[in-house]
RNA sequence: GCCGAAGUGGCGGAAUGGCAGACGCGACGGUCUCAAAAACCGUUGGGCCGCAAGGCUCAUGUGGGUUCGACUCCCACCUUCGGCACCA
């Protein structure tokens, strides 16, 4: 370095920042020197960095990209603090829309996913991701649904899988199976027909085994909202099971079970209900009833659970005409069904009992049942009860339990009952088990074989794929498409060689999305789903991201995938992802979720024709904190472009720079250099992106201004921030970072590069301005040295004019110091 | 309805018990230009007082409360968003 004072060449200034050029230069230069490939045999620690997989719909809208800049971002940052980093992607492909979109084009779904994967693919490519392609997954392909079928016959194996009849949505006029999604106010979203439920052979898992230890969230550092929604999804309760006996002739059943969180409030059941689902409903209605009962169950049927559980809507039910005698008393009451009753929670019924349940108390009251008060509530006065009270008070009317205090009354009650064999102790989940069965052509078959003799036999794990015919029609006859291709239809039993058929279901796509990060790790192996090896190596995901949405079902079925697995011996870990990130929703600009059918969804590509993939990456993570989301408004994007160009200007501009930079000038750079790198740091750890860009920005902005004053910049200082700016921009806006690191004439690549360091003594300030306050009210400001003494603050304070006016002739109470912040004075 | 979250300038947002409005958009004014665009520079929460410097005051969905001090904590309410088990 000479010691002449200099300015930079002009001969790398002539050109403008100008994306277009730059963006596609570097990706192809990525591509072919494989700068994003993951080696399994790498020594650095490992960091397994996952996004959610994009359903193929379509494009990639918005929506895509807000979810994977931010996280591609994130793993950039890790793989520049010297992690091997494993970031890939692929496509959830299996599912309702694909079929949708074949029967309207007449094509077959898989024609159109393809097409869909090679768009977004391209799309991916050209936002400057990090994913490593050559681990590309998608879960239509038989290479990959093979090993799904193969989970399921592990959960089968191990117990965890189970056939049962289970209610489904079905439109009697285009004869089909409907999703949840596709019933409107009760109707067909295609035709209009009043829908109805149909009742068929599904399968389904045992995630209620699991219950109780994914209550546990020990192992994982995920959000607490999330957390509290699984806990919330599970549902457990503590309470009893209790046994009534049912006084009617001719039934085989001689009692019903009932599930309560009350069992201390027995004595004053004065009615039972059933859900309309009950099988025992049919059989018990008298004959007086049966009309009236019948009518009522259908029409339960054809509303949805969130209708029927609304506390809110007026509660209805129907006489049997049947009654069952509480053991606890050997009182006779009379069984209702009705509709605020879920067939799918407990055991399916209800005791009644309006004086301590408000549910109970409005159905009590509507029908003219009695109320019969068990607890003597303090806020009761002894008058009848105009609302139910829960709990407080002793017992009363309860036999040998009166006087009993409601803290005791519960193991009581339950201790006598197991005692009496009138019940016991049991612990009731929410969690119901997951149904899989899907009687849809557009997933992975299930593998098994229907045989006369055997039953339901597994399809031998050798014989796997169970491959999905290219060529099966789509008919509206309400069974899978699959039931209609003969030779997918007819088989030979494994055990046998028998004629035998093929299970026609498909099954649930959450199935695929269950497992999906553990293919990541071994993509190609063709003998098992994956390694062991790589498993130990890989495994868990260290950081998950994702959607809001996928709070609970997702996220709970892959937990619960791990924890079999687990039991299974295929894996060592308990929980499928260590990390977690909820990301927001962008809407469209309505307001409402992106859809095509809503017409609201914005694809990003003009934008990004417009001011290049790095400006759009920046401007969604800058929009607001990424868990926030809302609705998608381009109109600051042009800010963004704004100050990349000032970047650029910064970073490859002319500067005036020499050895004898003004100290005091070179000690402020210094400060902000790594005042910045601090917070960069330390936001993108906690992926705050609007923050760490408006960071980024206040920091462009000081050396924009510090380089056009046009004073004499210490050489070293200045060299240091813009080679910290690049770097820090670098897991942002991939493609000016290594633009910009070429033209300062260092070795490719900018992303490879370490994660510059942070100098806490060099970013400490100096001196700090406090607020000084006067009860709470701000009056001045004073600029103090760090850490000053309150002393020494209290006295610049009493100097101030705007101070002393409010505090001179009235009684100083109190003062309250915080050092570099602010000065209170409470006068009074 | 139930579970979870959010409400701050014209707009996106910052500040999570300590100086409300960082950063950006937009708007307004200016430089450059024949002109416009782009680019760059400056101003910008409302009201009041002041020629000005500046000062006073109101303001974080609504209503209460806790505190020397509340966008932040507590209670009630309103609105919006996500999920509610076959959209993914």
């Amino acid at each position: 370095m000479t010691n002449e004072t200099h300015t930079r060449p002009r001969h790398d200034n002539a050109d403008r920042y100008d994306p277009r050029a730059i963006e596609p230069k570097w990706e192809a230069r990525w591509e072919a020197d494989g700068l994003y490939h993951t080696p399994d045999d790498d020594p650095r620690p490992k960091w397994y960095a996952l996004t959610m997989l994009p359903y193929t719909s379509g494009d990639l809208h918005v929506g895509h990209w807000f979810a994977m800049a931010p996280s591609d971002a994130h793993a950039r940052h890790k793989r520049m603090q010297g992690y091997n980093v494993l970031f890939p992607m692929g496509f959830d492909a299996f599912g309702l829309p694909a079929e949708n979109a074949a029967i309207k084009n007449h094509t077959h779904p898989a024609e159109w996913t393809q097409k869909n994967i090679e768009r977004m693919r391209g799309q991916m490519k050209s936002m400057g991701t990090m994913f490593d392609w050559t681990r590309e997954i998608a879960t239509n392909s038989p290479e990959f649904y093979k090993w799904t079928q193969w989970w399921f016959l592990q959960l089968l194996k191990h117990g965890l899988a189970y056939k049962k009849n289970a209610s489904v949505w079905w439109c009697p006029t285009d004869q089909t199976v409907l999703a949840n999604e596709q019933v409107v106010d009760g109707r067909c979203e295609r035709c209009d027909s009043v829908v109805m439920k149909r009742d068929l052979d599904q399968w389904f898992f045992r995630i209620t085994n699991y219950a109780e230890e994914l209550l546990d969230f020990s192992n994982v550092e995920w959000p607490e909202q999330i957390i509290l929604m699984q806990r919330n999804w599970i549902g457990r309760s503590e309470g009893a099971e209790l046994r009534f006996g049912l006084d009617v002739a001719g039934v085989a059943e001689e009692e019903v079970r009932v599930f309560t969180t009350r069992p201390d409030t027995v004595y004053g059941v004065t009615f039972f209900v059933l859900a309309p689902e009950h099988p025992l409903v049919e059989q018990i209605t008298t004959p007086e009833q049966r009309e009236a009962v019948r009518g009522y169950v259908d029409a339960a049927r054809k509303q949805s659970e969130i209708e029927r559980v609304s506390t809110e809507r007026e509660k209805t039910g129907v006489f049997t005409g049947a009654y069952v005698t509480n053991m606890f008393n050997g009182e006779h009451v009379p069984v209702w069904t009705a509709d605020y009753v879920l067939a799918t929670y407990g055991t399916g019924a209800v005791m009644g009992v309006p004086a301590h349940d408000q549910r109970d108390f409005e159905f009590a009251k509507k029908y003219g049942l009695p109320v019969v008060p068990v607890f003597a509530h303090p806020d009761w006065d002894g008058a009848e009860l105009e609302h139910a009270f829960g709990h407080g008070g002793t017992m009363i009317n309860s036999g040998g339990f009166d006087g009993t205090p409601d803290a005791d009354a519960i193991p009581a009650v339950v201790a006598y009952a197991e005692e009496q064999g009138f019940g016991r102790g049991t612990v009731n989940y929410r969690l119901r088990d997951w149904g899989i069965s899907r009687q849809r052509m557009w997933g992975a078959p299930i593998p098994i074989i229907y045989c006369e003799t055997h039953g339901a036999v597994p399809v031998p794990e050798h014989d796997l794929p169970v491959l999905l015919p290219e060529d099966a029609e789509f008919r509206p006859t309400g069974e899978s498409p699959l039931t209609y291709h003969e030779a997918f239809l007819h088989t030979t039993c494994p055990i046998d060689g028998g004629p035998a058929k093929r299970e026609t279901d498909t099954m649930d796509t959450f199935m695929c999305s269950s497992w999906y990060q553990m293919r990541y790790i071994d993509p190609h192996n063709d003998e098992r789903p994956f390694s062991r090896e790589l498993a130990k190596q890989w495994l868990p995901v260290d950081q998950y991201s994702g959607g809001a949405e996928h709070a609970v079902m997702h996220l709970l079925y892959t937990r619960f995938f791990t924890k079999a697995a687990r039991d299974m011996g295929v894996v060592d870990i308990d929980e499928p992802m260590t990390r977690l990130f909820s990301q927001g929703q962008i809407l469209g600009p309505d307001g409402q979720r992106m859809s095509k059918s809503r017409g609201n969804v914005i694809a990003p590509d003009g934008e990004v024709e417009k001011w290049g993939a790095d400006t759009f990456r920046a401007y969604l993570m800058f929009l607001g904190p990424w868990d926030a989301g809302g609705p998608y408004d381009a109109s600051g994007i042009s800010g963004i472009y704004r100050w990349l160009n000032r970047v650029w200007n910064v970073v490859t501009g002319a500067t005036t720079v020499g050895p004898r930079g003004d100290a005091a000038a070179t000690r402020e750079l210094r400060r902000w250099t790594h005042k910045t790198i601090e917070k960069v740091t330390s936001d993108i750890e906690s992926f705050r992106f609007n923050t760490m860009l408006a960071a980024l920005m206040e920091y462009t902005n000081h050396l924009t201004k510090l380089r056009e004053s046009g004073a004499e910049i210490d050489a070293d200082a200045w060299r240091e921030a813009t080679e910290a700016i690049t770097l820090l921009l670098a897991p942002t806006v991939p493609h000016i970072a290594e633009e910009l690191w070429s033209r300062l004439g260092m070795p490719y690549s900018v992303h490879t590069q370490s994660w510059p360091a942070f100098d806490p003594a060099l970013a400490i300030e100096d001196a700090v301005e406090i607020g000084v306050q006067v009860n709470g009210k701000l009056r001045d400001r004073l600029t103090l040295p760090l850490d000053a003494p309150e002393d020494a603050a209290r006295e610049q304070a009493m100097a101030s004019a705007a101070v002393t006016q409010h505090v001179e002739g009235k009684e100083l109470v109190r003062v309250i110091y915080v050092p570099n912040r602010l000065l209170n004075f409470v006068v009074r």
